[in-house]
DNA sequence: TCAAAACCCCGTAGCAACTACGGGGTCAAG
DNA sequence: CTTGACCCCGTAGTTGCTACGGGGTTTTGA
């Protein structure tokens, strides 16, 4: 199947056909031949490469990323450890993501519980607790400090 | 402190003053008195509201959902099911995430143990790696299915 | 045979939640 | 009296798409 048209590529990737436009516009994705009606006509090696960017960016790898990696892999010479960098990168990224989100769960959970069945608003644990949270971290006489911050990513 | 300037709430909340601003322009904080010379001068109010919504953001709550929040304790009546369901909500979502997120380490973990030390591009494992999967995941000859998508948040 | 459905084109605007920029006014300290 | 820290405003940029509007083309099927 030498000659996709959009939707064809689309199908055959997994990537929404606007998305694909969208890599072009973004030059991720090389701009293919056109059809004499013009539509574009794409190349196994347009599917290739969108299969590569369709696969990390299921690894969740920011698109500057994973245009490196590409990159990369045209240029003929050099040793790999861009590639490892923006590996690592991602799974630090990754872990540091996970960590803030368990702390996150447990926090949830434990707002979660203070308040089993809908009540009134006055006497909705959950309401309470998050007013009382956020008047602990944040309130005027113990704040100015430089960080009473909690770890965002 | 009942006549803060937006220096100094920010402060007092963590929030970066040009997110105080923006938090204005949306509404979701309401546009408070000013002084003579047009700066803006928040009460004791405006610090409480922008604490607990800070600390909401914190739990990763979207903006929506925190509106929804605020605007519960605003009105007298009614019971607390719209809470229970933004934190029920908020915390299906981070429990998705953080499903997602454990696979993604184990991939990127995987991915990143094929290649320990900087390599030529030709024998980088990372890099097969990355394209042997891409290539085994949408490929022309067995795609075209309606899901061969790995789940994305 | 011809009309409806399905496909394609383009450019632009919208989403979340900020962040940054540019260009200017105000105010306290040295 | 100037330097620096603070404040004002509006607009545009960020990331990775997604949607919209308004048009052309190709395929299908009655």
């Amino acid at each position: 199947m030498p000659r996709m048209k959009i939707g064809d590529l689309a199908r055959a990737t997994g990537v929404d056909l606007e998305t694909v436009r969208y890599y072009e516009r973004i030059k991720l994705l090389s701009a293919p031949k056109r059809l004499p009606n013009g539509y574009r006509a794409y190349s196994e090696h347009h599917l290739e490469r969108l299969a590569f960017i369709r696969h990390c960016r299921a690894l969740d790898m920011p698109l500057a990323d994973i245009r490196l990696l590409l990159d990369f892999m045209a240029e003929p010479p050099g040793d790999c450890s861009a590639v490892n960098r923006a590996v690592d990168a991602q799974l630090d990224r990754v872990r540091a993501r996970l960590k803030s989100l368990r702390a996150l769960e447990k926090q949830l959970t434990a707002l979660r519980s203070q308040c089993r069945r809908p009540r009134g608003r006055r006497e909705c644990g959950i309401l309470h607790e998050l007013v009382a949270a956020a008047h602990a971290e944040a309130c005027a006489c113990h704040a100015g400090g430089p960080s009473t911050r909690a770890s965002r990513d």
